[in-house]
DNA sequence: TGCTCACGTGTAATCGATTCCATGGAATCG
DNA sequence: CGATTCCATGGAATCGATTACACGTGAGCA
């Protein structure tokens, strides 16, 4: 139906095709007088630029890709709305893609971005499964293709990209040193999957707050989740099972810690008194919680907002400049005395 | 980086470019023997076929587009993922776009969408802003383009588009029964902003709930929220100061009830015997919480994939069948008999 | 007055694929 | 065996914009 291309505007605007562009994209130098008549012609005849056409010529698109592991996540939309509104600042689109914490379909969405020749990349990557020496053979095409590209959140140490990501280490001291002064000795990690490196980080930055606070790092209250609710009430189980009898936990995101939480409530264990709880991500259903959960969060606004300006950075053939956030502990009383061990 | 064409393929192949096309899209009857070249090649050179290209020739994207109204409500992100999961098996990548419950920005994405010509569009529409008489401009240039479009959750009852919608009149009346059962006179509603279609659906049937239980309906037990935290906190303070001391309250969607529900904690009211609740969107938090919290849900998985079958058959120029989804009612321990008013 | 320069404009090439059309050779049929 | 059909293929047009290049005109300067 929306058959008005360029030429009808020229047209009816008595002009030349490239005049009638010119006055469109306000390039190059047009009268006054063919500006008024072209722009007139659009508006009447309702032209909507073909962005197939114009970014076959031009080789630029005004989009970016955004690859996040799971939309579901509330941390991850937050952190696609960031990078969305700073991105649409700067007068792009943002493709949002998923990956499901499954690296056949990022590979597929990054297949269906580098088709689509997309300004830049912004990825918050997939591990890989098990063969970790070589990351996925469609970002190695991605990083060969030339396509501007930047990590968030996550990174790859095996790839040399610019990365913006947290640091949780400073907040984790904290939080243990709160936890000690209240007597806790037993502290129960629930950790992400391996394979992605914010759950390295936040699990070697627990074990460095342990011995910084002059506590014993002990390998079996480690338990591996998966960044989704069901792992964390796995991992809620595992703790009410464990023979160490942990007074505190530490738990790596908000879904698990919602699933860890589910289950608690069941089994009538009384968080902040029977168990003190601090989580990672710092999403309004801790506050809703009875007593509100202790948290350990980050700026995703700021992260997505820096995530883009370092992809411009990237675009303009400019080395970005490399940026940690610190993340940021927020007590609340779900932490309580260490007392009376929890029942199974 | 990426200069490889087709014709580079082609002729690395040794063939012209017309056959490589068909060989690499599959179409026409291609001999086994320059398949073998032109696939071997292409793989070889790590050809990336230009989508631009390819769409401005041949008129489609396989590409539709979604937009929603706010990434960050857990609603809208399952919706979402519904929707991409089943586009992606009908082999469309799906641009999601985030109206921010604003029709600028609604506007704005639409005009990015018509402008990449994609295949379809699936929309959750923004109401009107005041002049109810007229949806957006934008909205009426999408229809006139003749773009296949579906309305996915809400509607605009003005323009005759296929809708998928929920109806929580079934489940609003066993709630109401349940909560009559129970004793409870004055029961509040929460409801979302008036825009939108669902709010006032909801509205409607809570009051037609009331009657068909023998109930008085009463005007000034109506709070109009926005679907946002913020709004579901100001209400629950608004609850709690009702001079009627409702004693059950009905929420339109999750993060208000997650916002109220975080003011009643800290007013010290116990849900589930100072008030009952029954919140829109089964959302896992509603499961956390102590007591878990009675829900009306709606299944939105079927309503994303539903949603895109339609917009497959209005693709097709078929006429899709109507299809209305029935919210399910699910009692939980926030429901209690009516006794103690809340105090204030 | 003559020359250069800047500016607005039009013509046509171009981006990278798909696809219409013509062609030559093989296969099939009477 | 000659005619017809079918199939694989290559050449060239095409999609709708941008943009390199050329041209004419009027201003500025010596």
């Amino acid at each position: 139906m929306n058959a008005v291309t360029i030429k009808d505007v020229a047209q009816a605007a008595g002009v030349s095709s490239a005049t009638a562009s010119r006055v469109l994209s306000g390039h190059s130098a047009t009268s006054a007088e063919s500006r008024e008549k072209v722009e007139a012609a659009a508006k009447n005849l309702g032209f909507v630029p073909n962005a197939q056409a114009r970014s076959l010529r031009s080789t630029k698109t005004d989009t970016i890709a955004l690859l996040i592991s799971d939309v579901r996540n509330p941390y991850f939309s937050d952190l696609a709305h960031a990078v969305e509104q700073q991105a649409l600042e700067a007068g792009m689109m943002t493709f949002i893609g998923n990956a499901n914490e499954d690296s056949e379909q990022q590979d597929k969405f990054l297949a269906a971005m580098l088709s689509r020749r997309v300004d830049g990349l912004i990825v918050v990557p997939q591990g890989l499964d098990e063969d970790s020496e070589h990351p996925s053979e469609m970002m190695q095409r991605i990083v060969s293709s030339g396509t501007p590209l930047v990590f968030v959140d996550r990174t790859l140490p095996q790839l040399n990209i610019p990365s913006i990501s947290a640091s949780s280490a400073t907040a984790l001291n904290e939080a243990i040193g709160e936890l000690k002064a209240l007597g806790h000795q037993n502290i129960a990690f629930l950790g992400g999957p391996a394979h992605a490196s914010t759950a390295r980080e936040r699990h070697s930055a627990f074990d460095a707050a342990l011995e910084a606070n002059g506590l014993t790092t002990e390998k079996s209250l480690h338990f591996a989740g998966d960044f989704r609710a069901a792992s964390g009430a796995d991992g809620a189980h595992w703790v009410l099972r464990h023979q160490l009898e942990p007074t505190a936990v530490i738990i790596a995101d908000a879904p698990m810690a919602i699933g860890a939480l589910t289950v608690w409530r069941e089994a009538g264990i009384r968080v902040g008194a029977d168990l003190s709880v601090i989580a990672f991500d710092e999403v309004d259903a801790m506050l809703m919680h009875h007593p509100p959960i202790a948290t350990i969060s980050h700026d995703l606004h700021s992260m997505g907002r820096a995530a883009v300006t370092a992809l411009q950075s990237v675009m303009a053939d400019k080395e970005p400049e490399p940026q940690e956030f610190i993340s940021q502990f927020t007590p609340r009383a779900s932490l309580a005395q260490a007392s009376v061990t929890p029942g199974a």
